[in-house]
DNA sequence: CTAATTTATGAAAACGTTTTCATGTGACTG
DNA sequence: CAGTCACATGAAAACGTTTTCATAAATTAG
């Protein structure tokens, strides 16, 4: 080797060069201007291919202030609900060229915040988010509104008025879905082991809960309701709390499918028979509620359609974007659908 | 407002103007550089908060040839173990500041391919990669290789030379407990369900599996060792096949929990009891393993402590950098431990 | 007290694109 | 056939940093 060049990293003007032609038509063609003759355009997109070329993003996102990248906050990606959407947001974004810088908040708020500023660092194009339960100030998220960049939340999302797009799951329904089939399968006394009220999914699904329960007269028992995360052991104990009385539950509505999983064990260890004596019903459609035994009735939240949407409202915005509006009035409700087993059958 | 500046996006030069300093003092003051003032540094800190600035990254990285961003290549991100894996990388990694971008192959060399470019052109400082079943040819790396790169490859990796780093489970050890736990158990005719050899996963638990079958001095049917992907229904009809014969093994050892699952339903349904007639040993460790009836005996990955490695890997190599080298020697092999439960008790 | 060195700052170039503006074709219009 | 207009290209500026080089100020050495 007798020109001492360096070895690899072929830029636009490596191109240029090799075809005599000025580095603005190279990008032009490169981008599919409208202004570059075919046969100009076939000879840069053969000479690019021929040097291994690659768009250098980091020049590419400077010059024009857009880095074809998105950004997703989620709690944490081993959940299966948000592992689901994921994968469906992933794979439908790169289809429109977009890639995806993933960051988990580990369900906090100050981890929320940081990695907020570190994708505003990194000048994504787009937030999409799904909250931490305890989110209830959502200033950090000016940053982009401001700028006009769009900010999807779905899931968890801020409750009342803000300039984002919402993407949910229709929590109210789910849950009364699920309470009215407990109590159409017989059961008289309901327990509810729910989530906590800064989280709009949950003041949803407590509201859904209530009116079947109204709806069909049945009394609601304060003890009997559990605001808490919602983790193995906290079910749990709310289990034991509930059992350590002289009238006991016949049903229980869980606000996910770990904590109707505790119940089952529960009962398993206590020798209360499932669906005999209490039936049980969860939340999410886990692949862990067709595996136990007895199987857990559950509410299917459809994960793939709610990364569908999600892409489908964030390539819209994307698209359109100098026509102000970086963000879509009205809320996608992505319906439910309760998936019933074994553990609410009709004894 | 009268001057007609930009609303917000503030730069280095703001601050600079700010503080009558010239744009490379700041530079130097926000990145610890040591030839700067203790008060000239304070100011700087405090007027970059003050006017909430943010490096950009794209002019950053373009400038210093680093993103302080790392790609991430999986099969899947819902997978459990993988899905545990990038919690802890992205955790690790974020405490060095470094952020990750994730993409999922979907298990197809074609989408390997295609991210590696993509990520290539996004100019990530490295890649972390658990490469397809199916990858057996590992060229489309070499852009990162030649460029010093380094390139760290867990769980799937390239069997042979590559100038690669490697974290690795240890696979043989792993069928070889499991293996040999079934034959103590009582087992005599053990069947392996496995996965396609063009996997170092599958050879390496091929070959334990073999090692402890030997020791024993048990005969092996060609018949009972299936190369296939691992779902659900290959699972299956795997198990048809062995049980639609007068000669039944007492023994399945699968290489995953999908497929052991897989067999628990199929023994279920066939009236086989597990483990009365048939025990069943998994790979992975999967949470339905533990609550399933019978709960399943699986081969525990540790990934938290893969994803630390990982990223321990990684840090030391992108810190020494310029000393050549940009991967280590050795693989390292992370330990495995068998979790013995219901599905192989002696009976 | 001067010379050499270290510390602190500024000016300006550089990174690889995209985009504005200018310019030159050739084709169409009236 | 002159004037307008769509097409095709190039020159050069711009994006916001980092870094090299130069220089000034402060410190140390001799």
């Amino acid at each position: 080797m007798t020109t001492g060049k360096k070895t690899y990293q072929n830029t636009i003007l490596d191109i240029a060069e090799a075809l005599k032609l000025s580095p603005a038509t190279i990008s032009r063609a490169l981008n599919n201007h409208p202004y570059v003759k075919e046969k100009t355009r076939n000879d840069v997109m053969e000479m690019a291919t021929k040097l291994g070329y690659r768009r250098n993003q980091m020049a590419s996102g400077l010059r024009s202030n857009k880095t074809r990248t998105v950004g997703l906050i989620i709690p944490r990606v081993s959940m299966f609900f948000h592992a689901e959407v994921i994968t469906s947001i992933q794979n439908d974004l790169y289809k429109h060229g977009y890639s995806l810088i993933i960051c988990q908040s580990n369900d906090t708020v100050s981890m929320e915040r940081e990695l907020t500023e570190t994708l505003y660092a990194s000048r994504v194009d787009a937030l999409i988010v799904a909250c931490t339960l305890q989110t209830v100030d959502f200033s950090h998220f000016d940053k982009f509104i401001d700028q006009n960049k769009p900010v999807i939340f779905y899931d968890r999302v801020p409750v009342g008025d803000y300039k984002a797009t919402f993407i949910k799951g229709d929590d109210f329904e789910g849950a009364y879905l699920a309470t009215n089939h407990l109590i159409e399968a017989g059961c008289k006394q309901i327990a509810h082991i729910s989530g906590p009220l800064t989280s709009n999914l949950y003041q949803a699904r407590a509201a859904g809960f209530l009116k079947a329960m109204d709806e069909h007269g049945l009394p609601v028992r304060e003890e009997w309701i559990f605001h808490q995360e919602l983790y193995h052991e906290n079910a749990f104990r709310a289990m034991e709390k509930m059992f350590d009385d002289t009238t006991r539950p016949d049903g229980v509505f869980a606000d996910n499918d770990t904590s109707a999983i505790a119940a089952i064990g529960y009962a398993k260890q206590n020798g209360i028979a499932v669906p005999g004596e209490l039936k049980i019903a969860g939340y999410s459609n886990d692949p862990r509620t067709s595996i136990i035994t007895p199987s857990v009735t559950s509410v299917e939240q459809f994960p793939n359609l709610v990364g569908k949407k999600v892409v489908e409202a964030l390539v819209e915005l994307l698209s359109q974007e100098a026509e102000g509006l970086a963000y879509k009035t009205e809320p996608v409700i992505i319906p439910v659908e309760l998936i019933v087993r074994e553990s609410t059958a009709i004894n």
